[in-house]
DNA sequence: GCATTCATTAGCGCATGCTTTAACGTATGC
DNA sequence: GCATACGTTAAAGCATGCGCTAATGAATGC
């Protein structure tokens, strides 16, 4: 059995489902499963799923213990101020970059268009759709670095911090103060303002953190 | 044939054992082998060395394609100036976070330390021994900023940039100006000065980051 | 000679099976 | 009752095998 010409390998399918059901929360942090269990879940055998386990275990999304199968990993508010951290230096050098290289009004357009979207869906009371957005604008700002191992970086630990961010969501006060920083990172990049930039974003960055975190400490979301 | 209590698994030999090839040269990049050839040589059937390829995929050093087994991934220019960004990102807030915490002497001895072994050892004119010990000195300084997440992303990119960073290391001018930024680096630390730190480490790594590309650029290692 | 078709082959995706051994329950001793 | 020893079980590490298919080269047509 193989894989016909334009379908993906039994690993990729694997790899994205196993994914999926922990960014979805289908399978919480701290669900364990055997391998022999995923493989019935997904209706393959065994060596392809131990094959996406390793990516997913390499991705830090889950653990593998030798008798005990996969485990979900939670994310712990130490891990979560780690990823903060790693996201700020990151995207601090992305909106430098970007600065750098003065970009024109067509370049920043996808940053407006969010922010715009951003602040509609703030006034509709759509906190996903904000939420959407939110992820859109930080998402092209990377993508405009144009550093593509510093995209594939970030993505990573945006993964890793998925769940506890939508999970927050619903528990933090109103973002109101995110697209006005949000505009005024735009303003410096537009002025090719580099180390404006990386204020602005690093200032916007360590709020929201402490917003989660604050957040993560009250609620004891330490299993999340 | 499973592993006996205390000796790592196949896969984990495995792994190291590409690993070594790839970061040693022995498998210089374009390198090409498939999997029955690596578990040959390794002594192992596929199965392994399959899950160790995934792994060394996903960490950036190898290219697996279906009918043409591996490939050692060479490093671009392009490669190598993302991979700069990125290390100096994560560099600066490493530290960042080291200032803001007001570290004592005893903290910092392993910076001071690795220093003085820098200039002894081009005192000494050996120069592995000088890159060994300028190693030791970022990696104290990332060790230090306590993110473990951070370090490995590090160790990560490192890994990727360490062949090239070996072979300049004899066709670069000698490293005189490095012992004293690391002084300074380390004096902005003792001051609590964090982006003062970051400054001073941004501007290292940007000109250590020049040189190595302008000597990329002249020997055209695009292969490497 | 160059393109196209076809036959052959071998590389690998995946399933399966074997074996080891850690985990757990039971029994025994104190 | 608690600790220890022992037998049982099943999870997973790894080897192997099967079948598909892409790659290669030969054969044919132009």
């Amino acid at each position: 059995m193989n894989q016909p010409l334009n379908t993906v390998s039994l690993v990729d399918t694997a790899y994205e489902q196993i994914r999926r059901r922990i960014l979805d929360n289908v399978w919480p942090p701290g669900h364990r499963a055997l391998e022999q269990e995923v493989a019935l879940a997904l209706g393959m055998s065994r060596t392809p799923v131990r094959e996406a386990l390793v990516r997913l275990e390499n991705d830090g999304l889950v653990e593998v213990v030798p008798r005990h199968g996969m485990r979900v990993l939670p994310v712990s508010p130490t891990d979560m101020r780690e990823i903060y951290e790693i996201l700020t230096a990151l995207e601090c050098m992305a909106a430098e970059i970007v600065a750098s290289r003065q970009p024109g009004e067509a370049e920043l357009a996808p940053l407006t268009l969010a922010t715009d979207a951003m602040e509609a869906a703030l006034a509709a009371d759509d906190l996903d759709a904000w939420a959407a957005a939110d992820e859109r604008f930080h998402a092209s700002l990377i993508e405009l670095s144009g550093n593509r191992q510093l995209a594939a970086t970030v993505w990573n630990y945006w993964d890793r911090a998925h769940r506890a961010r939508m999970f927050s969501l619903k528990l933090r006060p109103k973002p109101l103060n995110s697209t006005q920083e949000h505009r005024e990172l735009v303003e410096r990049l537009r002025a090719g303002d580099g180390p404006g930039a990386a204020n602005v974003n690093r200032a916007h960055r360590a709020r929201a953190s402490r917003e989660l975190l604050a957040i993560f400490e009250r609620f004891k979301l330490a299993q999340m």
